[in-house]
This record gives C-alpha cells, sequence and structure tokens, in this order.
DNA sequence: AACTTGACGTGAC
DNA sequence: AGTCACGCCAAGT
C-alpha cells in the first residue's frame, strides 16, 4: 500500500517529533526528516510545518545553518519565532541566525 | 494539463 | 564564502 507523504498519519509523526523539543533547543528540517520513517525530504518537512496546529512548537524547527526560513514567506511570524526561541534562552549571532552548535537537540540525548 | 514555486539540503566548483 | 545545479514533490497559477 502506497502512503502519499501528505497522508495524515505521516503529518502526525512529524508533529509528534517536534513535540518531543525541548524549549530552548532547536532541530533542523532535515534533521527531523532523518528521523522518518521512510525519511522525509528537507522540503518535504518545511511543507508539513507550514500546516502546524497549534499545539506543535514550530519554531523550535530551523534551517540547518541557524535561518529562519519562515522569513521568506512571512518576515513577521520569523520575528515572533525569534522573539519566542530567545524567550526560552536560545542564543542567536550577530547575523539573526540561531547558535545551532549549542542548541541543536537530537532525539534521545542525554542532559548535559 | 503544463509550469512554477517553495518553512530545504547537498555537492561541485 | 558564495554561487550554481539539482533532487525532492505538493500546491498554486
Amino acid at each position: 500500500m502506497l502512503r502519499r507523504r501528505s497522508d495524515d498519519s505521516l503529518m502526525k509523526e512529524v508533529y509528534d517529533l517536534v513535540r518531543q523539543i525541548p524549549a530552548g533547543r532547536v532541530m533542523s528540517y532535515g534533521q527531523v526528516g532523518d528521523w522518518m520513517m521512510p525519511p522525509l525530504s528537507a522540503r518535504i518537512v518545511g511543507r508539513v510545518m507550514y500546516h502546524a496546529p497549534d499545539s506543535v512548537p514550530w519554531w523550535r524547527v530551523v534551517g540547518k545553518e541557524g535561518d529562519l526560513l519562515i522569513a521568506k514567506r512571512d518576515p513577521r511570524m520569523a520575528a515572533l519565532q525569534r522573539h519566542l526561541l530567545q524567550q526560552e534562552g536560545v542564543r542567536f549571532h550577530e547575523d539573526g541566525r540561531v547558535d545551532m552548535a549549542s542548541c541543536r537537540w537530537k532525539p534521545f540525548e542525554e542532559e548535559r
């Protein structure tokens, strides 16, 4: 049986993973896709995140290099995203990118 | 029905 | 470091 990558069950898998990201930490789109079975391309994850319900901490998913990629569609949402992340203690670089070195999170990672 | 466009990422140069 | 080409594939036009 073939499942389309837009199936609700698949979207739910993505949201369930994003919901596990702790406050103050982030994952990249590609990283999220790599944990899916079958793996999803980062592009698809971005598409799924576009439809994320309020119960999903969408602001904790950023580009691989820490870019707030939602800015391309909605600069105001990007401003909100930055605000929410900073409130959680996420560090930013001068150029507006998230400091991935200190904030990237991996599933099953132990406390540091 | 054809064509373009992305909340992306990788690799080549 | 910064293009450029390309895979991905649903959604918009």
